[in-house]
DNA sequence: ATTACAATTGAACAACAGTTCAAATGAAAG
DNA sequence: CTTTCATTTGAACTGTTGTTCAATTGTAAT
């Protein structure tokens, strides 16, 4: 990551500027993470499974049929949505039911479609 | 995308869920948009420029500079965000100043910080 | 114990994404 | 017209991602 930076012999913004951007610009760590959360909304696999949750709780392989694909496919899927906090799990014999964690999850695609315009 | 669908014997979820499932999931392509949409945001890099025309507009030299990065790998990025209309530009001499196209953006980015809990 | 079955896991494979490098534009000045 | 310089573009390379397939785990029933 370290540069020789050919770039114009002046910088355009000014001196206030820069200081202004370092400053509201999040730790390296807190970027990372919020590309991170953003990366698992950028499948639509993943889309669909959250949609299919919207409406209630769900085993993986009910998912698997709403959606027509197979279950490990969606169980990887899972495993990413999991990882991401996005989605919880509880366990009943055995099948496992899946279900949203939070409410940020239907917020933040909301957003999404208003900008797509839907 | 065609399967056998080796799965349990019966469902869990009811007859009237499933319809419900089927009623509210958007459109093949409006899925695919948002997913797109997500795809873009899920980059450090992205992100970053994202929060530096927060600020204000800025050329293609002063983003690589404030980012420590080089002029094509910040334009490469600025074309991906151009075509997610996530940022707008203007021309002036042989500069091209970049700024955010809308208000989503920012939008956006908050709720997954929310998410992350920053 | 053995069987049955939902779910998970890991390896493999193809498709994709981000950066670099070198070359090409495009606009202004000499 | 030629030069200069900010920006863009395309090819190449590397690393990552999503699905499949086969094998494994975990739970309950016989």
């Amino acid at each position: 990551m370290e540069h020789e930076i050919p770039c114009c012999e002046f910088m355009h913004v000014h001196e206030e500027l820069v200081q202004k951007v370092n400053q509201n610009m999040p730790e390296e760590e807190t970027l990372y993470n919020l590309a991170e959360l953003y990366k698992i909304f950028g499948d639509p696999t993943r889309i669909k499974i959250l949609y299919v949750l919207f409406e209630s709780e769900m085993c993986v392989c009910d998912i698997a049929q709403l959606l027509n694909m197979s279950m490990s496919a969606i169980s990887h899927q899972l495993r990413v949505l999991k990882q991401g906090r996005l989605v919880k799990f509880r366990r009943d014999g055995k099948t496992v039911f899946y279900s949203l964690s939070d409410d940020h999850v239907r917020t933040i695609i909301d957003q999404g479609l208003e900008h797509i315009g839907e």
